[in-house]
DNA sequence: CAGTGGTCTAGACCACCGA
DNA sequence: CGGTGGTCTAGACCACTGC
């Protein structure tokens, strides 16, 4: 709590700017600001800097909704304990399905501990290292949506493996019960023709077109979590806005 | 070409940089600037504005790459003669293949005027009006990769029913023979099964999966052209980086 | 070299929100 | 009412580019 000292940054090799937004950064990483963030006043004397210098600071954080900001209300950290700015073509589905008003629940297949050396590669890992295997049928309002495998490594992930996965989402037990936050990461989206199994766990006649999901989610920049979905395609698509203005916006 | 008075903007109900913004916009629009944009000192004399302000009315039209910017060089509009931020599915399917030095080229199958009541309404246009319908394979090294149906208003789009779309992109010809800009729209991607007509003209064996990508395409804010993808989906797949900073980005 | 955009300052007025 | 963010000004210094 220094109140006349401004406060230290790191070492001076970009913007003044930037180095504030990255101390910012890791002061809410580390949990200050619970309970209120500064304003764009307050932190421009704490950093004994410019208004505009905080602002262009805080830019990047507003726009990822690290941070509230609105005229007149009092800004707040709006990760610590509530959901990450959902993104991704597998959201996407889910989401749809709530606002359609459908109930959503899971049936648990598998929850276990397994190897698998095509998967270890996919995340960096040594082809016989432990890896935390969990397998769902997604259903809505109890109709079959989705089948859903999904590997993580097991050093870390071990309290998972009591967790009931009927009603809960996987990442919101990854980051409370791992302290485990998926950042981002790439997702590939093809379409297959369902198997024997697949056919009949999500309840569809043969032949029948399934869109599958591949994704690889990243902690820290290196790959934690390897993901396959395969989704009904006749109950569900993927629908997505684009503009010059905000690029491409799944809906 | 005033010089000592300032620029007149339109109404005085938004913030000083919106109306510069939407006043350099139209200025873009109507062809000024062809030989070099004005640089921000330039801008804030001309408008009478500090920089700061002109700053601000620039941020957008940077971030769409309307006009570029980089320090030391001279400020241009990019927009105009080339080719706009591409987004959306479909050009990512198609990039990916030319990334992989795969020669590209289409066989038109079916260039005239239809009517289709269907797509009218699709369209916002009456039931009976008459409709520009382009219908092509899409091979990539010779190939077949896609068969893709297109419907415009064939009001404004007379000039197309002469061009050859065996090596022309459609985009590019909207704009340079019919002066219409796709600026944005909507997308649903589905998965389906191929019909004996499509698997034949694809070269797969049924049944087979297909992508199945529907879109509507805006100019001004309403719909100019349905667009219906099938794509080959052994053998092209959409790949898309996610982050909470940069949201979904197809590659 | 002159011109560009990037960064930064030290003020200011205002609309809006919540207590 | 006090505090918030949104907007705006009139300067300044600098790194970089292209001539």
């Amino acid at each position: 709590m220094q109140r006349s000292t401004p406060r230290s940054l790191g070492p001076d090799d970009g913007p003044l700017w930037a180095r504030i937004e990255a101390d910012l950064r890791s002061r809410i990483e580390a949990g200050e600001f619970r309970s209120g963030f500064p304003g764009e006043h307050a932190l421009a004397a704490e950093y004994e800097v410019s208004r505009q210098t905080v602002r262009q600071a805080l830019r990047r954080l507003r726009e990822e909704r690290l941070v509230s900001a609105e005229r007149g209300r009092t800004p707040r950290v709006t990760a610590d304990g509530v959901l990450e700015q959902p993104v991704g073509a597998l959201y996407s589905l889910f989401a749809s399905v709530e606002s359609a008003g459908r109930s959503q629940r899971s049936i648990t297949r598998v929850l276990e501990v397994r190897r698998d050396p095509m998967v270890a590669a996919a995340l960096q890992l040594p082809s016989q290292a432990p890896l935390t295997y969990l397998e769902r049928v997604r259903l809505a309002d109890d109709e079959p949506m989705a089948l859903d495998h999904v590997w993580l490594p097991a050093e870390g992930t071990e309290p998972l493996l009591h967790v009931d996965f009927g009603h809960t989402a996987l990442y919101a037990e990854l980051r409370q019960r791992c302290g485990v936050r998926i950042s981002g990461g790439r997702e590939q989206i093809r379409s297959v023709l369902a198997d024997h199994a697949q056919a009949e766990l999500l309840g569809v006649a043969q032949p029948a077109a399934l869109t599958y999901i591949e994704r690889t989610g990243l902690v820290a920049g290196r790959p934690f979590e390897h993901r396959r979905t395969f989704v009904r395609s006749d109950r569900f698509a993927l629908t997505a806005d684009f503009s010059a203005r905000d690029g491409y916006q799944l809906r």
